[in-house]
RNA sequence: GGGCUCGUAGCUCAGUUGGUUAGAGCGCGUCACUGAUAAUGACGAGGUCCCAAGUUCGAAUCUUGGCGGGCCCA
């Protein structure tokens, strides 16, 4: 059957050849590798056969000629689905160890999860709603434990269904018991090294529930509170007063203002903004430091009538005085004035009231300034008996009333009226909270502390990417101050402190030792059911014990009565029956007042040095009389362990330290810095060599995304939509060191590049259908295209290693993307489609762009295969599919498994156990050179084919041909009609002539009227007809099809 | 408010020690091909380099100050 040809000129002078049909005497394309990627359908399949074939394993197995490259993971917490922001650290990670692997380093991966803490607890407090009060803690911490499982398991499928390959059958949880006895024996590492102290420091507090509050368990509703003018006479003899305020007077004081008159007695400080301006305001009896943009706001309020105002005088110049003040309720006491950033000129007078035992601020200025950390409120409310004695017993929302008539008897109290403003209430009973000092448990780790030196030691070791990352986590090591370890909740591993009756508390490197040889057997869990004799595996237990400064040794024997002991109950072992759990918490919350006799006691401003610590005396305790405390760590202390319970621990195959931890740059206040300066206890090294971060994920916009916003897109919703391959496209495109864009558009157009880039997949391997690159591989002939395609191949290989070397993957994206575009697609797969459709099967100049091409496609799989760790494997398989494609691998041979097994083929390969094939040499420059000369030309070229489109109507380049001027006397002269044919293709038209010229030169002419077009090529040029056998075709056709014909003759009088 | 950081076509990114008229790919528009075909090719239009001032013969690039975004603190 013919089929007239379509598209030819009706009009040419010259009549187009009879068209015959030889369509089917050209090589086209063959292959099974799709177009149409269906990746939601293709990638589960792929999953389930690396499931299936143990790729992970299989991969443990291979031969690591570069040794180990540890990457461990930094663990997601695990309470709730995956987001992007997950997404892309996991897929970075992937990538890295693909990368790494393919370089021929051994990657194990484990993941792991972070199974406790507040946002899990949260989880299920608000699942349980107002049952979670008549719970046991242990009935607690299983809900606990089962939300943090399901969500490891739904986060564990979502991982993998990213393509991230990892050891997920054994991954490590912070609730594994093995892990939990790791941190404690951190936890002990730390006590023998004498880093950890208790002090005091104010928590959120329910006086009624009688309990340590979350900020997440805090709701804040309007409540009415006392707005009161207090004056704080100054002491009359210390200090300077400054000459700018004229005379000293008697009467001089400093105006506060504070809704919170309870917290008075507390009161330790003034503090005033270093940059901010005060006056005196002089009046009849009064004399008022306050701040100078107040006084017009302030004074009215006041009975106070016809006043001057002093000089200005900074924050700072009046804190440095040394002038001081008069307690307000005990007047022999004098306290400070001290400088604070946050106070502010919003309300008040610009001098704040400092009680560093009821505020967060009030608690750092405290430190900062060594006041007193000084709480006199017990845990139900009422004052204790350190206060002036008509105020003690009282419950401070009623004494209130009583510091205001305190005050006024004084005479200090210049105005007092109300105020309606936001308060935070608890969560569960709606009642005020308050803030109260307590006992907590802090690591040395601020100031000169060793453990920081040795942390910023460390800092150095690193090589952090980007760069600036060593900048933040020093400064953020810096300006730290000491870590408090403690927590009032339920759900994470307990600080194993026990507390005997009379106030003695034993936490010692040796019990802590021996709590974690318990809980690694039992669980954490055992420490809330178990009975200390149990878990201390003794009726008595000796301890060496640090004294304080100043302790008694004999404290022993002589007890401290616990002055709140009325309310404790002992904890039985055993099943805990309702209300046990508030028993522990109050018996915790009591005994913070009273501890510190066995305990460095900190009540002193200042953290204990280890010259204050004086001495060691054995102590004794019958383990049946003590109690566990309620305590929990820090979740961060957990994670920052994870190199001592993880990488030396429950996966040794991975091994400390690792060489590199890859999380968003948020964790350079969290896992980095944990980690550093748990390490810092007792290594010698840093856990990590490499530090990589990377930001966040923000929308189309540039905000941040977030549920709440509205402006997330959900992992499965584009899992669904694109397929993973598109995600981790989209990953490895965008510059992570920044925040990272993601919108629907960007997945859309990525959806897009990955389309180009599977098309020239296949196109690759839709034209190696017969060749067998065992048997057909040809040197490429100097002057060809294939010529200039080595050396792009050779080039963009190293730059494409390089930006992997560098985590540089959106570049190692940009250069593969336009690869295929460009160079492939637009340049070479167009030059080379001529000879390979019409040429003879196994002629040379086919065979030459078939081995580039093979050379194309194989590099371009393995460049691929970390980020399209899907596609690069359909495409591997189907490279095994080629004729002999599976003998072809010659990277297989390294593999242990193959020298086990002999010669023999393995019966799977994986794209991801390969190692890179050494990049190919780059042809020599001199062979190179003319291309720079030619695709200036074919540029030209192409814009005059455009012109020749649009003025004459010429539809097809093959009805053109081009004129190529050589200036005369050129070194290229010689080997320009070897090059032409090149060129000829490059452009895509039918047919080329050479001409001399004084400059390079290349024009391009209509042909339609002047020859004949080939009917099986469709190049338009003289020699159509040449040949009287074939008068539709050109000469090469008509060779070629004489030849075909003649082994048709062959083959059938052999048949 | 503080520390760190980012800001170049619609999108994602290049842009060297300061040096011609600021680039690429995609997208978009127009066209061609119909033997890579839900593919492919060609041509074209797109920029106040966040703003302002300064240094300089010359600034996307260096300095200062703003504005806006992000992370971490307060």
């Amino acid at each position: 059957m013919t089929v007239p040809a379509p598209g030819q000129p009706e009009s040419a002078a010259v009549p187009p050849a009879v068209a015959g049909d030889y369509r089917a005497t050209l090589n086209l394309p063959r292959t099974n590798f799709t177009m149409k990627a269906n990746l939601t359908q293709r990638e589960p399949a792929l999953l389930a056969q690396w499931k299936q074939e143990n790729l992970y394993q299989r991969l443990r197995r291979r031969r690591h000629p570069q040794g180990r490259w540890i990457l461990h993971d930094g663990p997601p917490y695990a309470n709730g689905d995956i987001h992007m922001g997950h997404l892309i650290n996991k897929v970075l990670k992937d990538i890295v160890v693909k990368y790494r692997s393919m370089q021929g380093y051994n990657c194990p991966f484990v993941p792991g999860w972070d199974c406790h803490g507040l946002p899990i607890e949260s989880t299920v407090q608000k699942q349980l709603g107002p049952k979670m009060r008549q719970m046991t803690p242990q009935e607690i911490r299983r809900q606990c434990r089962g939300c943090a499982e399901q969500f490891v398991a739904l986060q564990s499928e979502s991982f993998q269904r990213l393509g991230v390959l990892g050891d997920f059958t054994r991954p490590y949880l912070t609730l594994d018991p093995r892990y939990e006895a790791a941190v404690l024996e951190m936890l002990a590492e730390l006590l023998s090294r004498h880093l950890v102290y208790r002090q005091l420091k104010p928590v959120h507090w329910c006086t009624a529930d009688q309990t340590a509050l979350a900020e997440a368990e805090l709701e804040y509703r309007v409540r009415k509170d006392p707005s009161i003018f207090v004056q704080l006479p100054m002491d009359p003899s210390g200090g300077h007063w400054p000459p700018a305020w004229g005379p000293r007077p008697k009467n001089a004081s400093l105006l506060i203002w504070t809704t919170t008159p309870w917290t008075l007695p507390a009161n330790r400080a003034v503090a005033v903004h270093p940059d901010h301006e005060y006056v005196c305001v002089h009046a009849a009896d009064h004399s008022l430091i306050v701040a100078r943009q107040l006084v017009a706001a302030v004074m009215p309020r006041l009975p106070i009538t016809g006043f001057t105002v002093s000089a200005p005088l900074t924050g700072s110049e009046l804190a440095a005085l040394g002038l001081s003040y008069q307690h307000p309720l005990e007047p022999p006491r004098r306290c400070p004035i001290i400088t604070a950033d946050y106070v502010t000129l919003d309300d008040g007078t610009g001098l704040v009231h400092t009680a560093p035992g009821h505020g967060a601020e009030d608690y750092l200025s405290g430190c900062q300034h060594n006041l007193e950390i000084y709480c006199p409120v017990l845990a139900d409310g009422r004052y204790d008996d350190t206060v002036p004695a008509d105020l003690r017993g009282q419950i401070i929302w009623n004494a209130n009333k009583s510091v205001l008539e305190h005050l006024r008897a004084d005479g200090l109290l210049l105005a007092a009226g109300e105020l309606e403003h936001s308060y935070p209430h608890c969560w569960r009973c709606h009642k005020p909270t308050i803030l109260r000092a307590t006992e907590q448990w802090f690591i040395r780790a601020s100031g000169e502390s060793r453990l920081l030196k040795t942390a910023q030691a460390f800092v150095e070791q690193v090589r952090w990417i980007p760069d600036w990352g060593k900048n933040r986590i020093t400064g953020m090591l810096q300006t730290r101050p000491d870590w408090c370890i403690s927590r009032q909740r339920y759900w994470g591993i307990p600080i194993p402190a026990f507390f005997t009756p009379d106030g003695r508390v034993l936490l010692t490197a040796k019990s802590v030792r021996q709590v974690a040889n318990h809980v690694r057997q039992h669980g954490a869990d055992s420490w809330f059911t178990d009975s200390p004799t149990e878990i201390l595996g003794t009726a008595q237990w000796d301890d060496e014990m640090l004294d304080a400064a100043g302790a008694a040794a004999d404290a022993v024997d002589a007890p401290t009565q616990d002055p709140n002991q009325v309310e404790t109950e002992p904890i039985t072992p055993g099943p805990a029956r309702g209300g046990a759990g508030q028993s522990l918490r109050r018996s915790w919350a009591d005994r913070g007042v009273a501890l510190g006799e066995t305990w460095p006691r900190v009540d002193s401003p200042t953290a204990p040095t280890p010259s204050t610590v004086r001495r060691i005396s054995t102590m004794r305790f019958n383990t049946a009389e003590l109690r566990q405390g309620a305590d929990i760590l820090d979740v961060w202390f957990e994670s920052g362990a994870s190199h001592r319970a993880v990488l030396e621990g429950t996966h040794p195959e991975l091994g400390y330290p690792a060489t590199m931890y890859l999380e968003g740059s948020d964790q350079h206040r969290g896992w980095f810095q944990a980690s550093l300066l748990e390490a810092a206890g007792d290594r010698s090294l840093a856990p990590f060599q490499q530090v990589l971060t990377h930001g966040f994920v923000v929308d189309a916009a540039g905000r941040k995304m977030s549920k709440s916003e509205g402006n997330d897109i959900k992992v499965a919703d584009a899992l669904k939509t694109h397929g993973a391959d598109i995600l981790r496209l989209w990953v490895a495109s965008v510059d992570y060191q920044n925040d990272v864009p993601c919108s629907k558009e960007l997945f859309v157009r990525l959806g897009e590049a990955y389309r180009k880039i599977r098309n020239t997949i296949r196109y690759l391997l839709g034209n190696l259908y017969d060749f067998d690159a065992r048997l057909h591989r040809v040197a490429p002939a100097p002057c060809s295209i294939d010529l200039w395609m080595r050396h792009r191949l050779a080039v963009v290989g190293r730059a494409v290693h390089k930006a992997y070397d560098q985590y540089e993957f959106h570049r190692v994206y940009r250069l593969l993307y336009e690869f295929c575009n460009v160079d492939i697609s637009a340049i070479y797969a167009k030059g080379i489609k001529d000879r390979l459709y019409c040429e003879l099967p196994e002629s040379p100049r086919r065979r030459a762009s078939q081995t580039v091409c093979w050379l194309l496609l194989t590099q371009l799989v393995e460049w691929l295969a970390p980020v399209l760790a899907f596609t690069a494997e359909e495409a591997w398989q189907a490279i095994l599919q080629l004729p002999g494609g599976r003998e072809v691998q010659p990277k297989l041979e390294t593999t242990s498994r193959q020298l086990e097994t002999g010669n023999r083929q393995p019966e799977t390969s994986s794209i991801h156990e390969q190692v890179f094939t050494p990049p190919i040499a780059a042809p020599p420059p001199e062979l190179v050179q003319p291309w720079a000369i030619f695709m200036p030309l074919v540029e030209d070229g192409l814009k005059q084919l455009d012109t020749l489109k649009r003025s004459v109507g010429l539809g097809n380049a093959l009805d053109a041909e081009a004129i190529i001027v050589v200036p005369i006397g050129h070194p290229l002269e010689a080997s320009l009609p070897q090059y032409g044919p090149e060129l000829e293709d490059v452009l895509g038209v039918g047919f080329h002539r050479i001409e001399h010229g004084q400059m390079w030169g290349l024009q391009i002419h209509d042909t339609r009227s002047r020859y004949a077009s080939c009917a099986r090529s469709w190049k338009r040029r003289p020699d159509v007809g040449s040949d009287p056998e074939y008068p539709d075709l050109s000469a090469r056709d008509a060779a070629v099809l004489r030849e075909l014909k003649r082994r048709q003759t062959i083959k059938s009088a052999t048949i």
